[in-house]
DNA sequence: ACCAAAATGCACTAGTGTTGCAGCGATAAT
DNA sequence: ATTATCGCTGCAACACTAGTGCATTTTGGT
């Protein structure tokens, strides 16, 4: 049984070949990732079964989706106290303007947020835009 | 000359019947709009005209776009101080889960945030997600 | 009134997200 | 081992948003 697979049944996810690729695939980039880039990766498979399994994913905390405000959503990898398997995604997210790359920045957390009277805060969403480390050196 | 003709001006935005029509829509919600509401309520005009007159009042920091996260964008107006017509949107905003209404927070800023050293921050999207004001007392 | 420039309307394209359905393979029950 | 079942996969199709090119109309300036 590959470490992969081990990863997967931990999630209650049956580790299917392409699940195991894709979860590698993801694994290995440092951003999220769109599903039209897996797309690209995976031109072999169906572009129905890599969204469903994004899905699967998604619902079981794998990834979390990211709306970095491209207007494609992303995905990464959750992580140890990423808050998503209790429907929080707390951390904040950095989208490059430059490379159009979009990273967690896991160790940020999110300052607490007021809000006005009357109103419930449930989740909050902060995406940081400007340049990225690699494209501010270069 | 019209109370809203004189607003256009200001922006150095010519003032058309169809301008003055969907700038005095948006002033009326208390929130922020989406294309194809707007498409609704002028089900006279074409699609691609009000697509352009937003864009145009985009441009000219009349109005500025949110993206809540539900896929489609919104707008709505700018305000003094806003931030909008340097570029920046540093107000917060609220999407309600319930009703699927976005608002904007105008009062209430978005707290500094730190970034890892290497990056450069230019913009900050923040959007808390929760259950309205409205909706709460019902 | 006339002309140039801008605004509008129509047609069309592209990309993303999503669903229904049929086939196939793995799994479980007998 | 055979069969029944369930879930995964692949194909096709649809809905929606965003965007572009071009012809036509409207607008503002002279």
């Amino acid at each position: 049984m590959s470490e992969i697979e081990q990863q997967l049944a931990e999630f209650n996810i049956r580790p299917t070949a392409m699940r195991m690729l894709v979860y590698q695939f993801i694994e290995q980039q440092q951003k999220a990732v769109s599903l039209s880039v897996i797309e690209d990766y995976f031109d072999k498979a169906d572009r129905t079964t890599l969204y469903r399994t994004i899905k699967t994913f998604e619902e079981k905390a794998v990834v979390h989706q990211i709306d970095d405000g491209t207007g494609v959503a992303k995905y990464a990898l959750c992580e140890p106290g990423c808050g998503c398997d209790i429907g929080l995604d707390l951390h904040l997210h950095f989208h490059c303007t430059h490379c159009n790359d979009t990273t967690c920045l896991t160790d940020h957390k999110i300052p607490k947020i007021k809000v006005p009277a009357g109103y419930i805060a449930e989740n909050i969403n902060l995406v940081v835009k400007g340049i990225c480390d690699l494209c501010n050196r270069t």
